[in-house]
DNA sequence: AGCACCATGTAAGTGGTTACATGATTCC
DNA sequence: GGAATCATGTAACCACTTACATGGTGCT
């Protein structure tokens, strides 16, 4: 009777199907793309579980007929691996298992010299400014008009927003702290 | 030649020991009460691997000679263990492996009802609310007097001020998503 | 010819959780 | 006596990453 230690891949790669078939190789950019900045899916991964996907038949095979091109495997979806998909969906979201080895580094930042953690705080902020500006690519593409804002569009503009925002939060947070342990220094 | 696939229970367990001798049992109620939030260790990574600490000449093993209490084991980190915990403080951190089960659905909110993608956002809200007010709890027993602002009250401090902020802004942003989402159902 | 990228896989190894086993101690 | 907690461990299992192998395609 395990808590929830199962895995979420087959969901990650059901709901990518969900929009059109794909092959291993499109999930797996399709993630990076998408989904990168919170979710990631190896190769080692992906391609077993499409296996598995059709043997429960949550989804099927189909080889392409243009000879010519690549040989390219790629899935759709099934019903049943949308009701499935749905399924896990509804199911209460597990908020665990999250680990920061940033913040553990800092929670121990009284045993070595200050300006190290001071170092990995501006690592950090060089490292969501980045990220910052990724996101605002990102989100400069979405549509602004009301009434482009489907469905869809809404999904992904609430999980950009997550990104958008928390970066944000988190280089004021760092900028901060940088700002504290410099005092604490100076004492 | 891993990037970066290596346990950092070892790390977990040096930086508490640093402080006073512990036992595996003491080291788990640490890392629950001080930096649950963000990190864990179960008995059968902290256990396993105090054994191997001492192998290693990183700590030593003393037993209790009170024979009248419990059956207890204590480490004491030595020399080459504080040594191999600042070195690892050093390296550069590591940002990447998180991963984010309910943005993940929320990603795929738009396979099911919005409603479901809004009861998870306000699940979300409920849970982020009880862990403020722990935080709050918390921080209220941290000295205000910066005179009383010792070096590791202030790292403490500072990963407190992460999970404050962040708990803050996680439920400003899924209040605002559920705002969001409401307004594309209307339409 | 050579490089970058497309594309599909597999094998090995590791980190980590969970469940179980065991027993002492404290407190009601 | 019984329950809760203290306390130490182990075995099994699993999800996941990494490294490797292989070969096609398109472009210069």
């Amino acid at each position: 009777m395990g808590k929830s230690r199962k895995s979420r891949t087959i969901y990650a790669i059901l709901g990518f199907l969900c929009s059109k078939p794909r092959s291993g190789y499109d999930i797996k950019k399709a993630i990076e793309k998408s989904v990168g900045f919170f979710w990631s899916e190896s190769y080692g991964q992906i391609y077993p579980m499409l296996k598995k996907l059709e043997e429960d038949e949550l989804a099927v095979k189909f080889e392409d007929d243009t000879p010519s091109s690549r040989r390219r495997q790629r899935y759709a979806i099934t019903d049943k691996g949308r009701r499935e998909l749905a399924r896990w969906i509804e199911e209460d979201a597990d908020y665990r298992g999250f680990r920061n080895e940033l913040l553990l580094k800092l929670f121990f930042g009284s045993t070595v010299d200050t300006a190290i953690s001071i170092h990995h705080l501006q690592d950090f902020i060089a490292h969501e400014q980045n990220r910052l500006e990724m996101f605002e690519g990102f989100h400069a593409t979405l549509p602004r008009d009301p009434g482009e804002m489907t469905p869809s569009v809404a999904f992904l503009a609430a999980t950009l927003n997550y990104g958008l925002s928390g970066t944000q939060h988190n280089i004021q947070w760092a900028e901060e702290t940088i700002e504290l342990l410099k005092n604490v220094i100076e004492q």
